[in-house]
DNA sequence: CTGAAAGCGCTTACAG
DNA sequence: CTGAAAGCGCTTACAG
C-alpha cells in the first residue's frame, strides 16, 4: 500500500503538505499542488480511510439498519437513500436485523463501534430499550416508518391512508369491509392502519363483525391463510371487500379468492397498500397506495445530511402518499 | 467516546491486557478478566474499529458492488451474502453503479481505501480496465455472473439453462421460437442465452426468422415494446413462442400479447429466466428459470471468506438452476 | 507557503 | 501472567 508518505517523499515535500494539497486545506503553492497530484494519479493513491476516521471521527459511512434486505419496500427506500448519499461521498454499511429487535440495538452500537456518521433506521416497532440506546448513542439518527419519541422520525400517513382506503370502499357501497392486518407491535402498520379502518366504519354507521378482522403477518401466505379463515368464520355474512396491509397479504387473499371461484371486484373487492410491482401486473390489477418510499429515503438522506452538518431541520415529517385505483375494487 | 485507556484504567491494568482479555489473545488471569469483562458491559465499551483496523489491516467489512439496488436478483444474492457474512461478524458496504462501467471500477478503488476485507462483483459486462484493477486491487475479489479471466467467479449456467427451455418449447411442438434479448456487452445474459437459442434451433433443423429476434433493456417495457415489434415485423409468419431472457421482459411481452387478445399459451406460449415473485402470480403463470440466487449470495460470501482466511478454493464455480414449468407454455 | 510534532485508539513483538 | 513502547496512516494546531 502507497501511504501519505511515500507520496510526499516522490513530491518532495512534507506529508503536512500533501495533506493539504489533497483535502484542500490551507495554503499549498502552485507548484507543489501539481507535482503532488501527478503522482497520486500515477500512483493511484488512495488515502487510508481507517486513518483518517480514527483522526477526524469522521468516516463518510452512514449505516443503515433494515428490517429485511429482500422487501421491495426496504429496497426502494435504500435505493433513495444510497442515491443522494453517493453523491455527497458517503457510502451505505448495511445490517440486517431479520425482524429481530436485539439486533436493532445490537446494531446500533455496533454502527457506532465503526464510526459511521450516522444512522438511518426503518423502524418496525417501538420500544423503551431502542428509543433509549438512539438517545445515547449521541450521533445523527433518523428512523423511517415508525414515530419515535425523541428522535427524528420520517412517517408514512398511516392513518389518512387507511382512512381513504377505507373511505372508497364505503362510497362504492361496500357496508361490509373485512380487514387483514399485523401484529400492533407495529405501531404504524399494526394499530394506525386498523384504527382508520374502525373509525371510518363506525363513523358511517357501520357494524365491523369480529370474524371479518383477521392478521397476518406480511407474507403472500399469511394473506392466503387469512382470506380462508375470514370466509370461513363468517359463513352466513360474508364480507364484499377486504382490506389487506400490505400489497403482498392483498395478492395472497386474491389467490384464495380466485381458487374459490370468486369473481373480484364483483364478488369480492381487494385493496392493499405498497404499490408493489406485482400490484399493476397481477390480474385483476390491485387498487393500492403508493408511499413513494424512493422519495422517503432520498428524504431521510438530505435530513440526516442535515444533521451531520449540524444544519437545523424539523424533528417530525410526514411522508405524501397517492390512492392508485386499478380494477380490484 | 469511552476508549480502551479508560476501560484499564477502571480495572487497574494496562490496555495491553485489556486488548489480550477482549480478543482472547495471550494469557490474562481469570481475575483481571473477570473485572475487565464487568467494566466493558458496565460502560457499554466498543472498540473503535478505525484504529483497529489501521492497526490490523483488517476491517470486518464486506464490499459489494451491485449494478442496480432495487432489483430482485441483485437483492437476493445480497441477502443470501448478508447472511452467512453477517455469522461471521462481518459487515456488508453496499455500492451501486447504477450501470455505469466506469464506476465500477471507482468503487473497487474506493473499497479498497476503505480497507474492505474482501470484495464480491455483481457482475453484468466484461473489460480489460476492470480485469486489470482487480488484478491490482490484491485484497480477496470475487464475482458472481460474469467469468472474469483470472477472476474468482461464480457462474451461473446461462447456457445450459437456456437451452433446456429452448428444447422445452421444441419439445412442446414449437418451431416458430422468437426470441427477446438483452445487448450483448454482457456476456452471460446477452451472448450465452442467446447463442444456446440459436444453438438449439438450428440443432433441431428449426429456421430463425431474425424479425423473431430483438432486444430488450431488462425492462418489463422494453418486454413490451419487443414483443409489438416481433409481431409487426413477422406479419405473414408468426412466431407461436418467445423466449425472453428475464422474467420482466416476458412479463411485458405477456401484457403485449393480452392486450392483443392472444391467448396465453394457446396462441403463444412464453417464458422467462429467473424466477421472479411476480411469475408465479402474474396469470397465467409464467414458466421460468429459478437460479437460487440466494444460495449464490451464500456460496459467494463462503468462497470470499476461504479466501480471506487463505485456504485454498476454486477459482471457477458454476452454480445449478432448476427449471419451473408454469402455465405460459 | 511549509514542516516537525503530537496524537487519534488500537495491537503486537519484546522484555520481564 | 503483565506492561512499556512502537507504530499503523492520517490531520491539525503551532511555529516559522
Amino acid at each position: 500500500m502507497t501511504t501519505i508518505n511515500d507520496i510526499a517523499e516522490l513530491a518532495g515535500v512534507s506529508r503536512t503538505t500533501v495533506s493539504r494539497a489533497l483535502n484542500n486545506s490551507g495554503y499549498v503553492s502552485e507548484e507543489a499542488r501539481d507535482r503532488i497530484m501527478k503522482i497520486v494519479d500515477e500512483t493511484g493513491y488512495m488515502p487510508s480511510q481507517s486513518a483518517k476516521s480514527l483522526r477526524t471521527k469522521r468516516s463518510g459511512v452512514i449505516g443503515v439498519i433494515l428490517p429485511r434486505l429482500s422487501t421491495e419496500t426496504s429496497t426502494r427506500v435504500v435505493n433513495g437513500i444510497n442515491e443522494t448519499l453517493a453523491k455527497e461521498g458517503f457510502q451505505i454499511l448495511l445490517t440486517d436485523t431479520e425482524l429481530d429487535k436485539k439486533k436493532e440495538i445490537e446494531y446500533i452500537r455496533l454502527l457506532k463501534s465503526r464510526h459511521v456518521d450516522g444512522i438511518i433506521l426503518l423502524a418496525t416497532n417501538v420500544n423503551d430499550e431502542l428509543i433509549d440506546t438512539i438517545h445515547h448513542t449521541g450521533i445523527p439518527f433518523l428512523a423511517i416508518g415508525q414515530d419515535l419519541p425523541g428522535v427524528t422520525s420520517l412517517v408514512y400517513e398511516d392513518y389518512h391512508a387507511a382512512s381513504d382506503l377505507t373511505n372508497m370502499l364505503i362510497h362504492k357501497g361496500h357496508e361490509k369491509v373485512a380487514f387483514i392486518g399485523v401484529d400492533p407491535a407495529d405501531p404504524s402498520v399494526g394499530q394506525q392502519r386498523e384504527q382508520a379502518y374502525r373509525d371510518m366504519m363506525t363513523r358511517k354507521n357501520l357494524t365491523i363483525r369480529e370474524e371479518w378482522v383477521d392478521e397476518g403477518d406480511f407474507s403472500i401466505e399469511s394473506g392466503y391463510e387469512s382470506m380462508k379463515r375470514i370466509l370461513k368464520n363468517s359463513r352466513d355474512d360474508k364480507p364484499t371487500a377486504v382490506f389487506a396491509v400490505t400489497d403482498r397479504m392483498a395478492i395472497g387473499a386474491m389467490e384464495y379468492l380466485k381458487e374459490q371461484g370468486y369473481a373480484i371486484p364483483a364478488d369480492m373487492a381487494v385493496v392493499g397498500i405498497g404499490a408493489s410491482n406485482m400490484s399493476k401486473y397481477i390480474s385483476p390489477s390491485l387498487t393500492t397506495v403508493d408511499y413513494y418510499n424512493k422519495d422517503a429515503g432520498r428524504k431521510a438522506a438530505k435530513m440526516l445530511l442535515r444533521q451531520i452538518k449540524k444544519e437545523n431541520s424539523d424533528e417530525k415529517f410526514d411522508l405524501t402518499y397517492r390512492l392508485i385505483i386499478r380494477d380490484s375494487v
